[in-house]
DNA sequence: CAAAACGTTCCA
DNA sequence: TGGAACGTTTTG
């Protein structure tokens, strides 16, 4: 039924000036702690082609000595592009479905080798996470388990709270000042609700301009698709919201399209 | 008030 | 059943 993934990531000029307007600040003041390194300005002037895995996992000198980025001094910039190009993207969408499925279990780090990406993480990003996914990754993925720690550099970053969960992302949100009326729960009355700021959909700050929803703003009143909350997606209250594996197919999802898509690209040697 | 975006309805 | 279109709500 569905075609080929219609995103290509945020990359060409002509996306970057209609990103323009694109809010460049989470929607929640919690948000606001987002490990994104970089400001909105600095993908639209740094495209970002296919991720080269290999200097990812092996960062240049030249990756290394990124500028540093002033305005956020707390966060090494680490992997920016693979977060915010497709290539992230699925990434990190493979993370949240397998955390959803139960699958890949955060617990809290026990080694030191859990905070493997470096001296950057602080406070609750310094927990690390030892994940119990990789028996399911030959099987499961058609990329080399060395990218996961990729995502596990985020999803371990403590940034991720769980949305396998349905109830914990209620009460980090009641938590955290939102009102449950404002979240459409309760009340009767059917409140819009927000978005978890938190997915990786979320996360993502920029419209990919090409997906259905970004071609048919002006009729169709939505989102980009694929910055379209993980929690929105969910009927509130439907049977995805308590069945962890319920509700998607990694098979025909766009992220093993996505993979293929990049696989072809080169941009995964695996 | 305008823009953004969620929720619902309609249609192929 | 998924996507498009529209109504409505929320936010700045």
């Amino acid at each position: 039924m569905s075609t080929a993934v219609d995103i290509a990531g945020p990359s060409s000029p002509d996306q970057a000036h209609s990103s323009a307007k694109i809010p460049n600040e989470p929607l929640r003041p919690s948000l606001k702690r987002s490990n994104h390194p970089y400001s909105l300005s600095h993908y639209i002037s740094t495209p970002s082609p296919a991720v080269d895995v290999k200097s990812l996992i092996q960062p240049s000198p030249a990756q290394e000595q990124r500028p540093a980025q002033p305005s956020k001094p707390r966060r090494a910039p680490s992997w920016p592009d693979m977060w915010e190009s497709p290539s992230g993207l699925h990434l990190a969408h493979a993370a949240e479905l397998l955390m959803r499925a139960g699958l890949l279990a955060l617990t809290p780090a026990t080694t030191e080798q859990a905070s493997g990406s470096g001296p950057e993480e602080d406070e609750e990003d310094s927990s690390g996470c030892s994940t119990d996914f990789q028996p399911f990754l030959g099987a499961w993925f058609p990329f080399s388990p060395a990218l996961f720690p990729l995502a596990g550099f985020q999803m371990g970053g403590g940034h991720w709270r769980s949305t396998a969960v349905g109830a914990e992302g209620i009460e980090g949100l009641v938590a955290e000042g939102y009102s449950p009326s404002s979240l459409g729960g309760g009340g009767g009355g059917r409140r819009k609700r927000k978005r978890c700021g938190e997915c990786v959909p979320c996360r993502r700050q920029t419209n990919c301009e090409q997906c259905s929803s970004c071609r048919n703003r002006k009729r169709g009143h939505q989102i980009c698709k694929y910055r379209k909350c993980e929690e929105l997606k969910r009927k509130p209250g439907g049977p995805g919201f308590d069945s962890r594996v319920s509700g998607f197919d990694l098979r025909g999802s766009d992220f093993t399209l996505g993979l293929a898509q990049e696989r072809s690209n080169g941009a995964l040697d695996g």
